[in-house]
DNA sequence: CCTGTAATGTAATAACATTACAGGCTGAGA
DNA sequence: TCTCAGCCTGTAATGTTATTACATTACAGG
């Protein structure tokens, strides 16, 4: 199973540049393009492997002199989930990058109650057992969304 | 597979009053007991199948003569749920009754997105593979929260 | 009667999210 | 090159969800 990327690994940099050009042109084949906000946030997101409120990003940027409301990141936000790049968490209405390589469609995640650390899963079993579970049901799944609160192994070792 | 009690089962009504006994013991062995607004938001949720949002709730008991304001019934929330009477809904920040009998602690969820139906479910396959999955990352599960949304055959069917 | 605990009521505010609107940039097509 | 449509931006206001703070009421047990 390969681990996603983190910010501690030694090909972060580049996972980072590579996620940014894929959004980037993703918004071109849309007949977008990206805004001065986008990047900024998107690479606050890839910087850090938890999940921050929206009002948090704005601040987080605010302090690092690039002042932004509220709204404009939910603006960016919206164009990043829409596009993959950024899964929103219901649990903690927080916002959380995506460290899978290329497209992303699942969303399972494991979110530490102590350290707030999220990692998401792509888990095609968990996938098929959902489907198999709606199908019996017969009902048409569109967005599924799971979220495991929990203590991750670093936290419960220490 | 047993379907949970729907409002239009003939046995619904006695699904209710053993719901809310089952509840007042529970209170009664924590050294608590039935609040004068826990019974109302109980019925209100129990008598519907779908989700509520507080204001709602709030709303709809100030109708019917009990003025409420929304931190009461966030409160009473709070004790429901902490039985396991009534769910919360991440993805609608809305609340529902369990309709399962005896104690419940699964949260998973089909959710309509065309006629906000809810349904529950316990599978306990589902179960197992999370279980599955947290263990090889060595992640101690504490909260699960599954919700799917997609549309359900009745309404797929119309 | 007094006291401690839980429940209640009311007001205010925090936290999260969206709408409305005015202005600015850019690129495709006349 | 002009220009107009579509997107992005900034600002303000508002809507929605959830919580805090504090004063009051209800009631059981000493």
């Amino acid at each position: 199973m390969r681990k996603p990327s983190k910010p501690n690994d030694p090909n972060h940099a580049s996972f980072i540049s590579n996620a940014k050009s894929r959004f980037e042109s993703h918004l071109k084949s849309k007949g977008k393009s990206l805004g001065r906000n986008d990047e900024p946030i998107l690479s606050l997101l890839l910087a850090n492997h938890r999940a921050f409120g929206a009002y948090e990003i704005a601040e987080q940027l605010s302090k690092m002199g690039k002042r932004v409301q509220a709204v404009q990141v939910y603006r960016s936000l919206e164009k990043l989930i829409e596009f993959g790049a950024v899964h929103k968490l219901r649990t903690k209405n927080a916002f959380v990058a995506c460290f899978e390589d290329g497209v992303c469609n699942s969303q399972q995640f494991f979110i530490c109650d102590v350290c707030d650390d999220v990692s998401e899963i792509q888990s095609q079993t968990l996938d098929n057992t959902i489907q198999d579970a709606a199908r019996k049901r017969d009902f048409s799944v569109k967005l599924p969304s799971i979220e495991i609160l929990g203590v991750c192994s670093e936290c419960a070792n220490t």
